[in-house]
Parts: C-alpha cells; structure tokens; sequence
DNA sequence: GGAATTCTCCCCACTTTTCCCCACATAACC
DNA sequence: GGTTATGTGGGGAAAAGTGGGGAGAATTCC
C-alpha cells in the first residue's frame, strides 16, 4: 500500500492543473498507473485515492448493507462526485471544477500526504481549519492513541 | 532497535545540510537504509526516526480508524510535516526548509541521540529550553520513574 | 447540417531546485 | 609521522515545477 507524507504548496495554473510532488508520485503503486480518484473530502478539500486504492473503497461500498436508507445516501453522496484523473507528462493533474470550486481553490493550493490518499487544500481554507481546531497535539495523541 | 545516544554540535551549511554523527550512523539498523523520516518535535526540534523504526509508527497510524475526525486531524497533523530525507555519501541529511524554520535551527545544530530517534536542536534554541525547565533533574527523575 | 467556438489533452520550453560527486581540512588512530 | 576516517564546502548534471502553444474532440449556435 501506498502510504503518502509530507506537505507541498504548489501553484494551480490557469487551466486548472496542480503537480503532484515527486516524492509522492514516487510513492505511487505502478498499480495505480498514474491514475487518481478524486472526491469530495469530509473536510473542505478534496482527497485523492491511488487507482489501486479506490479500488478497495469501492469494494468496502459495496459491502455495505444498500436496504439501509443511510448506507444507500452515503455511497450517493461519496459517488456522485468522484471523478477519476490522470497524471500528465508533466507530472500534474487537472482539478475538475466541481470539486475546486468545493474546496475552494484558488491560486495557491496546499497538498498533503495522509496514509492511503492525498489531499488538495486551498491554502487560505487550510488555515481556516487549523484555527477551527481546538485541542493541542498533545491532548489529541493521547486521546486517540491511548496513553 | 537501534539505540541512539549522545550529543554534537555540527554546522549547517548554505544549502541546509547537516551531518550524522559517525557514532549514531554506526548504530542505525541496516534495514534503515540510510534514510530518516523526520517531523516535527513536541518541543521545538525535529525528530529523525530511522526508516524501520518509522514503519511501526505507520502501522499505528493505519490501525487508527479514519471515520473519527480527530483521529483524521492528528494523523493528518503528524504525516504533513514527516518527510524522507537519506544520508548523502558523506554522512549528511538536508532539513527540509518547512521543518527547518519550525526548529529555527540556524548555523549550528546541535544532534541528541534519544532512544529510537535523533532529534536535531537549533543550539540557541536548546539552550532556551533548558532555562524554562524549572524542575531540577533528581526530582525529575524521582517523579517519573518513581523511588 | 455545417461552421464557429470552447474545452481538453498532449507536447515543448524555460527556470529553479535538488541531488550527486569531487575536493579539501581537521581530527583520530595506528 | 603517516594513514585513515570524519566533517565541511562547493560545482555541475539531472530532475522537478511552471507556463504556454497547438491539435483534436465536443459543444453550441446559426
């Protein structure tokens, strides 16, 4: 499994294209032939999965009980706005206007590494999230990962 | 496991490389391949864990569940600052600029061996850390690891 | 239905950064 | 005292990031 890290600030160029840095790129799966699944993210960006890996969320969709009304408007909400891209010559990808105008991205776009997916800030968007932010590093760790 | 300990204070040159005591590369696992992953310290440093110690951090975070918005935000705040760096043919890492800046590690760094990671000081800035701690270290020692 | 326009994708070119290698100085060791 | 290992500095090739032009497909408009 891939496994991303690290944070990049790149500019999104007037087409609407973002480089994926090379040490994420590098990190890639051959699998995923240079082949992302973006979607809308919980929070106010946009996650990109691997090929490989969305691959696996959509088996776990699948899995889910579809007679549960919930169940049924999740893999909906997640669905109707996935969208599959490919990187370019050059190492970018093309951010559907859907999703950019969800995340709100502008000129200047924040890219995370975070385990099995990658995600796309605005950068103005991920300061606001930071602040929203109450609890300290600190006092999170021990919360979620116990004592 | 490898066990780091000790202190030196090496420069950091104009392109913001520094070099690995000989000491603590002697001591690294070969499974470690001469790479590091760094990150951001609780106090203000940069911790260099080395490539087989880090994996079991990964496996920690990846049996964290996802689904929970602060397990999200605190994976998400540890992986954006990790970053891969290898020992160059001279025994030396460069500090990522992100990270650099965090520490405020300027033209002399000082290298702690701590356990399972190295963490880097800017030297002022240790030495500023040692004045807020008021606690003497007998104490210290009393209230920790008990009588 | 055909022409014009827009959009998408692929390719090329330039700039900046990164990485690798070589060279030297100092310190440790035999 | 000579030799080896360690720390420091810098130059150059290669890769990464950025921007833009142009062919082809899709869409719109007349």
């Amino acid at each position: 499994m891939a496994r991303f890290k690290g944070q990049a600030e790149y500019s999104v160029d007037a087409k609407g294209r973002v480089a994926i840095p090379a040490k994420m790129r590098s990190a890639l799966n051959p699998d995923a032939q240079g082949t992302f699944t973006l979607t809308k993210g919980f929070e106010k960006c946009i996650y990109a999965y691997p090929q490989d890996q969305w691959k696996i969320k959509e088996d776990e969709f699948s899995s889910l009980n579809l007679n549960n009304r919930n169940a049924r408007h999740l893999v909906r909400m997640i669905l109707m706005w996935a969208e599959e891209v490919s990187l370019d010559g050059q190492g970018r990808i093309s951010l559907p206007k859907s999703l950019s105008d969800y995340a709100g991205i502008g000129e200047k776009a924040l890219i995370i590494g975070a385990m099995d997916r990658i995600e796309i800030w605005d950068q103005a968007a991920f300061e606001d999230y930071l602040n929203e932010q109450t609890i300290d590093q600190e006092s999170l760790a021990e919360q979620v990962m116990g004592s």
